[in-house]
DNA sequence: TTAAAGTTTCAAAAATTATTGAAATTTTAA
DNA sequence: TTAAAATTTCAATAATTTTTGAAACTTTAA
């Protein structure tokens, strides 16, 4: 396998696993993209590399920006924008993390508290949903303490010791 | 809030969310319906709460299964099928991780693998690929043994003493 | 100022994904 | 066996999501 190959092989597959973490394919394989490059792109550079319009490239550069792993520069005596990605994994890691718990996993858990805080009515049915509730509650506080305190964080350490505990 | 209002938003936030994790609205609200609910039920329970048809009730059913979060019963003297999920949410979780594992993290592993070792050229953009896959490989192993063997495990004092260490 | 270069916006079109519903298949009771 | 009950399959349709491309907007050099 040559660079080319490696590197499509690479774009596409983070590409096609962007829609498995909640991103659109154009946007994961731009940061994809961003990712390997070792100097920043400008726009064109980005929709010629990857075969994507204008707007779709402005759009997905946006949001991968709101993400916080995308970020813009400029170049002096240039007038275009130049992109370049977060590199460091952990760092990438930990920004993902934050994202995903703010836009995903806090709106359940203040759903998950006010369902489990129905007030119970005696029934079968009722005692269900409140114990249901109440232990998904329990598990999604936990994962977000993992996401927000644990992942790309500074005391690597603990991920070390805990892989090398389980392993 | 009462139990019928309380019922449907745990469905339809639990349905909204499923597309987050990689699965349909209709497999998810279908997996949240048995998770709250005390008894098993028909597919024409199923159709019926959710206003679902029966194609897409026994298709999205079928995924469940295959999921491994989702059961068929027999009661006896009873022609029709009956559908229960996994009450427990760590052993939800544990099947969840297991199956993402395989279905996403492990070919990806491969891939980056595979990526990873193409023979060095000397050029920048080269190293850089090499470098940053190399990264996400050593980043995606750890994940993947995070998933199989932290993720609802038996030895979940783990889980406890790590959120206790850095809450 | 002006106008060229660059970027963003957004309605329309294309692509993808989910759902329906009826025919085909399977299962089981008699 | 037969036929009623139940389930599965899958082509057609509907719904949703993504992408395009051109007009509107912004920025800056002269």
């Amino acid at each position: 396998m040559n660079y080319e190959e490696a590197k499509n092989k690479f774009i596409s597959t983070w590409g096609s696993l962007g829609s498995l973490w909640g991103i659109n394919k154009a946007m994961a394989q731009i940061h994809a993209l961003l990712l390997i490059s070792p100097e920043s792109l400008s726009m064109e550079d980005i929709m010629e590399e990857l075969h994507i319009s204008r707007g779709n490239a402005s759009m997905n550069l946006r949001q991968l920006m709101d993400w916080g792993i995308v970020f813009k520069e400029n170049k002096i005596g240039e007038r275009k924008e130049y992109f370049s990605s977060e590199k460091d994994v952990q760092e990438l890691a930990k920004q993902i993390a934050k994202e995903r718990s703010r836009r995903e996993l806090q709106p359940t858990i203040k759903i998950l508290n006010d369902v489990s805080n129905i007030s119970e009515d005696g029934t079968d049915k009722t005692k269900e949903l409140i114990k249901q509730t109440k232990a998904l509650h329990e598990m999604a506080e936990t994962l977000d303490i993992m996401m927000n305190k644990v992942v790309g964080q500074g005391n690597n350490w603990i991920t070390k010791a805990l892989v090398k505990l389980v392993k």
